[in-house]
RNA sequence: GUGGGUGUAGCUCAGUAGGUUAGAGCGUCUGGUUGUGGCCCAGAAGGUCGACGGUUCAAAUCCGUUCACUCACCCCA
């Protein structure tokens, strides 16, 4: 019996992973030019971080966490995201005073117990950033903008923004009631799902693809409409500054977020490329979140990408990057075994002066040594079989031009140097 | 949690009016005269046909159960 990976789990091997190398390299070039530090948390919590942040009738906390307790029957929580965790280690850290304004960046698993589909993972990857100590709408602005080069930097070029603000924690909650109040009257008339989000969450109602529900919702107050002037204005500005920076959007008055904390600025980025679940990445302000976990009052705002979506689209968008594209740049022969040693301190000697360098283990024929380096990619190779060693030679072939060069053996050094001369020499 | 689809070689898949030793392409390995790769040619290895049970003289094929994968809903990255 075998063993597998667990369900929504999976392995990233060679070639594959060269895809997430790169997605991961370049958010840290990019995202550190901006200006953002990595941090690292945890990958488990105590339970009730994510309980009291993200929401208690969410769905990531209702249904969605893998908790257990320890050894010590302490309950503890694989993280389902990154901000409870980074604001925890912001608030633990008081890194409020050490700095007023903290950029942070992060990679890595989040978990969800959740049924896979396209897209959707049990243990999944985000790369994102969070901007903990201020208000100020241009960092929502730089939040979009950023998520958007980086998009462009890795090749994917033609992302949707969308964008909507949710208002304050105030506007928030009245809006939710006048749509529970406009609504309650006609609610066995929504569809099952919508009858629920009525009273759990009632904004989501907003985004329900239910033609029948849609003929309701359209005659709801806007979002938009119903702000405080406040807030009305933070949402001006950052359109205002993602117009001077010339990043395309779409202001959609339907979209709303699962976690409790968002408030304010709210965006998505959606892809054509992903399935059902197309979002390639989100985010949003969460001007309370710091506050309510007992932290100074600290505006925030923060995005996460899904590193499986981004890969998906790449795997189509930029099939080349699934490729082994390294050059051997010498491949040793094992065709007179008494030579073999001295070959072994050669490789290493080449490897030590940063050259690709491999050897040949088998005593195969040198058809299927030769082979092996064409597989290899190999760019010489170097021969030393029982010709060689009676006339005291060596021979090192270039595979590219196809032509084979043969040198007088006088110690093992100056093989080296000659080596060493041909390969840098290209 | 709910619903649909699919399980045959390492990979992509053929293979039903149930019937001999279950196939192809790619990949892997070995050869194609004495020591030379890619192209070409030949050959080999590799499968308890997802698992279990049933029907039948006979099951990859029909029936049942189960598991896995997959897509979608809910929701999210």
């Amino acid at each position: 019996m075998t063993i597998n990976a667990l369900r929504g789990t999976y392995d990233i091997c060679p070639p594959a992973s060269y895809i997430w190398e790169y997605v991961e390299q370049e958010a840290r070039r990019l995202f550190g030019q901006f200006g953002y530090g990595e941090i690292r948390t945890p990958i488990f919590e105590e339970t009730r971080l994510f309980t009291r942040s993200i929401g208690e009738n969410t769905d990531i906390v209702s249904k969605e966490m893998y908790t257990f307790a320890d050894r010590k029957g302490r309950s503890i929580t694989l993280r389902p995201e990154a901000t409870a965790p980074v604001v925890r280690a912001f608030l633990q850290h008081k890194l409020y005073s050490v700095s007023p304004l903290n950029k942070f960046f992060y990679i890595g698993p989040m978990f969800r117990y959740e049924r896979p589909q396209a897209g959707r993972n049990r243990q999944f990857y985000q790369l994102g950033t969070e901007i903990l100590g201020s208000n100020h709408p241009y960092y929502d602005a730089e939040s979009i903008a950023l998520a958007h080069q980086f998009l462009c930097v890795i090749g994917i070029n033609n992302p949707t923004v969308k964008i909507n603000s949710v208002g304050d924690l105030e506007s928030k909650k009245l809006f939710g009631k006048m749509i529970q109040t406009k609504l309650m009257p006609q609610q066995s008339l929504l569809c099952a799902d919508c009858q629920t989000r009525l009273e759990k969450n009632p904004l989501r109602v907003l985004d329900c693809k239910n033609p029948s529900c849609k003929e309701y919702i359209k005659d709801l107050p806007r979002l938009t409409d119903n702000l405080s002037p406040a807030s009305k204005e933070h949402f001006a500005q950052v359109l205002r500054f993602l117009d001077s920076m010339n990043i395309p959007y779409v202001i959609d008055n339907c979209l709303v977020r699962g976690l409790d904390y968002y408030t304010e600025t709210i965006f998505e980025i959606v892809h054509s490329n992903l399935g059902s679940q197309d979002a390639l990445g989100g985010g949003g302000r969460y001007n309370n979140l710091v506050e309510e976990m007992e932290g100074p009052s600290t505006g925030a705002v923060g995005f996460a990408f899904g590193i499986d979506r981004l890969v998906m689209v790449l795997e189509q968008l930029r099939p080349e990057l699934a490729t082994d594209r390294q050059q051997l740049d010498c491949y040793i022969l094992n065709l007179e075994p008494s030579v073999f040693t001295e070959h072994v301190a050669l490789v290493h000697k080449l490897r030590k002066t940063g050259i690709r360098a491999d050897i040949c283990t088998e005593e195969k024929s040198m058809k299927a040594q030769f082979r092996a380096a064409n597989k290899l990619n190999a760019r010489f190779v170097v021969i030393r079989g029982k010709e060689e060693i009676e006339k005291n030679i060596f021979s090192i072939k270039n595979m590219n031009e196809a032509n084979e060069e043969k040198i007088s053996y006088t110690d093992e050094n100056t093989l080296f140097e000659i080596l060493r001369e041909r390969i840098i020499k290209l």
